[in-house]
DNA sequence: CGCTGGCGATACCTTTAGACTATAGGCTCA
DNA sequence: TGAGCCTATAGTCTAAAGGTATCGCCAGCG
């Protein structure tokens, strides 16, 4: 059975003349009898009842063209949605950021994107670096603003540098470091280091002992936290210090200090999305992302 | 677009190898990638993205594999349905009935049916014969068990005789008839009748003037009712009397009396049908009826 | 670094089946 | 009974689906 028969079973129910269903068909009257012979054949279901003067549904056929219609109109509702998002005039863009990520980029960049594709769905979600991978790679997301760049581990990933972020030290508001404006890094050798869990924020560690590592020593981590918060609390009890970026500022926390590092360390915020995405809206986004960040840096 | 066009695509999309999918569809790999450029050409989306070691789905093509996997299913779906229908395994059967009806032919009837095609959906309504004629013809209804067979109007129908039943006379209980055993049609000439509405009740009027025009009088209808009960309520208050079935006497009235037509006057009970409904579950309970209906009498 | 195996695309040929014309045969209605 | 309308059938044509052979490209391996 191809959709042909479908279409032809439907024109004869509307008629119920072979003729005049043929003639809107464009059709010659004995193609148009020959095919609905084979639909039936096939099926092994008569469908109609021609008497030589007058053609009629049978029960059969007034269930089957219910079904017929309902084919047909699946069929072009779904060339027509297909088209529609080739045409970027529908689909549906996923965004994955970290909980405290409060950029400007962010909204500009959507508000930049809902201007060029307005029928694209911006759907956000608020996620941890490492559900922000496994979302990547079961497509559940397409583009993360992830943060840091794990060493290893990403081979599925692209990735793009979105800026590049002041390093600052968290210290317990008691601690004595908090008494001069600036701590150089190599002070913080010996101390006590609280950390983001790997099992959420994958690379965190790699980072904090690289950039340390410019100082010569490897902190020694006691603490890990899931959340940023937690991380907060655990400094303010003084279980420990700790390196963030400078964005961090904007989420101050009662007993805890951030002072600027020297000499001044950065890191660079990554976005990452799945390189066999080939969703249109994403390449766009990240169009969209690397204008706005090249002009801002 | 046909449904090949789907079959094809939807074996591609699952092994993402044209070689491999033209082995299960029992096709040539040539004949597999023309069909796919065709249907990609038609529709003027991209589907596939062929670099020449693998095969991958674009954004579009996921989305349209889903669809193209129910509109597959939905055919496949629709024959199996129609086969179902076509072999009894399926479909209903509406039947309609005056609201007190009580023939012990229903239930028995019905019984019958359900016994031999049990997987049949049997649907019974309570209509005034009115509503059953307009129901046949709109097809909402299969059959009725309509009473009367009114004298015109009724070329669309099929009509079968289920039995036929004594006239009795329905008489306040305080008219003076009431002492007799039995009364004779022509004692009646004069009275003033009571009647059912021709617009429910079509053809009781012909019936009730054929019935009396035996003893050459022509009934005087002071009052017409649509239910029969009011018609039971004018007779008890005295509005004047009517005639009807025997089986009337199963539901008594206070204030109503019933007595025996002499010479005994009888009627057809009847049923009907569409003349162009060719289900056959109707046609089988036809036939269980007149079975029935030729036992009994 | 070249060989080989796997895979999709292309060119060209074969076959199928959809479509057309002509016409037969049957029903309805005047 | 004949005209008109309608579907079915027969025979032919052709477009398009399907097949074979082969190219060209990439990947992986020795």
């Amino acid at each position: 059975m191809e959709l042909r028969h479908l279409r032809y079973f439907v024109a004869v129910a509307e008629s119920l003349n072979f003729t005049k269903a043929a003639g809107k068909l464009h059709l010659a009257q004995p193609s148009l009898t020959r095919q609905i012979h084979n639909l039936e054949e096939e099926i092994g279901v008569r469908l109609l009842n021609r008497s030589k003067s007058q053609v009629a549904l049978t029960e059969e056929g007034r269930s089957f063209l219910v079904d017929a219609r309902r084919i047909m109109a699946l069929a072009t509702e779904s060339i027509l949605a297909v088209q529609r998002l080739s045409r970027g005039e529908a689909g549906q863009l996923n965004i994955a950021y970290l909980s405290n990520f409060d950029f400007e980029l962010l909204p500009e960049t959507l508000a930049a994107f809902r201007k060029t594709f307005p029928h694209i769905a911006l759907n956000l979600f608020d996620m941890t670096p490492a559900e922000q991978f496994r979302a990547l790679e079961t497509r559940k997301i397409d583009l993360g603003f992830v943060g840091l760049r794990p060493l290893a581990d990403t081979t599925g990933l692209q990735w793009e540098s979105i800026g590049r972020h002041r390093t600052v030290v968290v210290l317990p508001a008691r601690h004595p470091l908090v008494r001069r404006r600036q701590v150089r890094l190599g002070e913080l050798e010996g101390l006590f280091f609280v950390g983001m869990s790997e099992r959420t924020h994958p690379g965190f560690r790699d980072w904090l002992n690289g950039t340390c590592q410019q100082a010569g020593f490897t902190p020694r981590v006691l603490q890990d936290a899931e959340l940023e918060s937690a991380l907060m609390t655990f400094v303010a009890e003084g279980l420990g210090v700790t390196l963030a970026r400078e964005h961090i500022k904007r989420f101050p926390h009662p007993g805890v200090v951030f002072r600027p590092l020297t000499p001044a360390a950065k890191s660079d915020y990554w976005i990452a999305w799945n390189r066999n995405n080939d969703s249109r809206a994403l390449q766009q986004y990240v169009e969209i992302v690397k204008g706005l960040t090249a002009k801002a840096g």
